[in-house]
DNA sequence: CCATAGGTCGCATAGCTATTCAAATGCGCG
DNA sequence: CGCGCATTTGAATAGCTATGCGACCTATGG
């Protein structure tokens, strides 16, 4: 068994012979080399369909040096495996297929929640040209890890905040921040609070609770932090957080969520406690995933566009973006029942 | 330029020099071939880590022949792009990521609405090894290409009802259905409403129907079909059948909605109408989708157990499931505050 | 009629690994 | 001490395509 199994494989040779030609020109006549004459290719054409030939993409990225992929890795919640994964990694997951797919790329997923199968080598094996990480704030373990072979791996994007060397794609998250305290307070909020952490796996975090406390102090309004676990951006830790504020008696008529899974936990504390919304409080989330249209109220939501994003984050990788400065994804606030 | 670029890679030759072997031995010892010593092993390995040396895999697949890669195609709704997915096909795409690491198998994501593109004849082109297609009840014209190419790609499988020759995996739509029916007919209706379709892009949906249809009949209840546009999958749909049925003034109390989304529809429908869930009308969906937490009251419905849906259709392709005659997937009954 | 140029095409090869086959080595045993 | 066997290793090659470069042919100008 010498020949590695080859199961009827027409080859290019195949092709030249049936048309007459040498191997080379059926390539080039396929490739769409201008080197060919229109009667030569349309000779080479006939015969590569009458066989039934397709390119053998292995012998041809072995020969080219690059293989026209991108490798995604989207990390997971710890401990959830691969059907546990945010639904904001899966629309900006669609996002970048579909700017890759503008670019004639193709897209390996890596999905899941074992740090040393996560991130495979993909770039060094020859298996993609770049590597794009997002699911940044699901998985500290498995952030520290990509922080780490990022540094080796050449063309490396991620979807977070700027932190280190690596090179990133974020939300406008100040914008975004600042839309979303300027509503409430032009809704009348005064006593404002954010759901949120300042220590969550990377910044994107961060950056939003500082930009809505910033913004609505200068607009005059009182804000406060209620902390949720860093790391933490599932439904049950918003609860967590707003029944705390709520135990404690403070006033509160607005509230910022740092991301919708965890405005939808806020809403859970919030009827829990009988507190209507939007009438009582007034709440704003931050990803705009389709979920979020769901709820009773439906969630006002802070909406990044995710088609930039996926662009932004292809041409990082390729590096043939038109604006390689431009790194925030422009955000709009949708307003629905919830503020 | 003659060298496709080669930034700096090694290669098993200068390993094999650095660790005083020849290059057949260090692709052996690499791939924990036992007819190696030990001591030749380390040798190797070592020299390997120094140099920072990865098997390339452009090379390794031309040799061998095959590739370790399941492409998977995921259907998106028409003219929605790739931003318009079905979420449940993003849960069954962790399914089959899940299963296709266990095998030690990359996963290459086609994700667009274009069928051109969709369906990039990854197994002809010696991309992947087989092909496993979702969301086939998503865009008509998108599964009818598909039928069409799936005969000539060796190995494939959808996720669908059987129709053809193509191999599938389903969900067990059957006692789904019936499940539904028996649970509402538990709960007390007498007056049950199907919301689907017998006429929808694959039988996936009309199984569901039938069954449903004849579980209550079976139990003695009423039972009628409020058809959605074929191919509709959408809320709006949903909404637009239930709210035909309340116009029409016939009695209801209970209804099944063929998938999730069409449930929120209907939901929508009858809170627009006054009818109050699940006091006036229980209602019950299918798919088990996460975002059916979120709508108040959360909703029923049937969910299939996507792990083993994940690995059923990985087993289909690679062909080396332990029982390739078991294509229904489990379902169970999530009772929530709809029912 | 010859030289030149432009347009097409074929020859030879590189790209890197996995595998086949033969060779080498070491060892037990007669 | 020689032979056969088991264990390890190396030399050669296949796998298929894309591309550098030279060869060829035809048309054109002198």
């Amino acid at each position: 068994m010498d020949a590695p199994r080859r199961p009827g494989r027409v080859t290019s040779f195949e092709v030249a012979e049936r048309a007459g030609v040498s191997q080379p020109t059926v390539s080039r006549a396929l490739s769409g080399s201008s080197m060919i004459s229109e009667a030569t290719r349309e000779k080479v054409l006939v015969a590569a369909k009458e066989l039934g030939y397709f390119v053998d993409e292995r012998a041809a990225r072995l020969r080219r040096g690059h293989t026209g992929t991108l490798a995604t890795v989207v990390i997971c919640k710890p401990g959830g495996g691969a059907r546990d994964v945010n639904p904001f990694s899966y629309a900006l997951l669609g996002g970048i297929c579909a700017a890759a797919a503008e670019r004639g790329l193709e897209v390996l997923v890596s999905l899941q929640s074992d740090e040393d199968k996560l991130f495979g080598h993909f770039v060094e094996r020859g298996q993609a040209e770049g590597l794009i990480v997002i699911g940044t704030t699901a998985n500290r373990a498995a952030w520290d890890y990509f922080r780490k072979i990022g540094e080796t791996t050449e063309p490396v994007a991620y979807w977070g905040s700027p932190l280190g060397d690596l090179d990133w794609v974020s939300s406008d998250n100040e914008v975004g921040a600042r839309l979303a305290a300027g509503h409430l307070v032009e809704r009348g909020c005064t006593n404002l609070v954010c759901v949120g952490s300042r220590t969550s796996v990377q910044r994107q975090f961060a950056e939003r609770v500082d930009a809505f406390i910033a913004r609505a102090e200068e607009l005059g309004a009182s804000a406060r932090l209620a902390t949720i676990e860093p790391g933490g951006e599932r439904r049950e830790q918003g609860r967590m957080a707003i029944e705390e504020v709520l135990a404690s008696g403070e006033a509160v008529d607005g509230i910022f969520a740092v991301c919708d899974a965890l405005a939808f936990g806020v809403m859970d504390g919030l009827q829990a406690a009988g507190r209507a919304i939007p009438d009582d409080v007034r709440l704003v989330g931050f990803d705009g995933i389709p979920a979020s249209e769901l709820t009773t109220p439906p969630l006002s939501t802070i909406e990044p566009d995710l088609d930039q994003a996926g662009r932004l984050l292809v041409e990082a990788v390729t590096g043939d973006g038109p604006h390689p400065s431009i790194r925030r994804v422009p955000v709009g606030l949708t307003v629905r029942g919830s503020s």
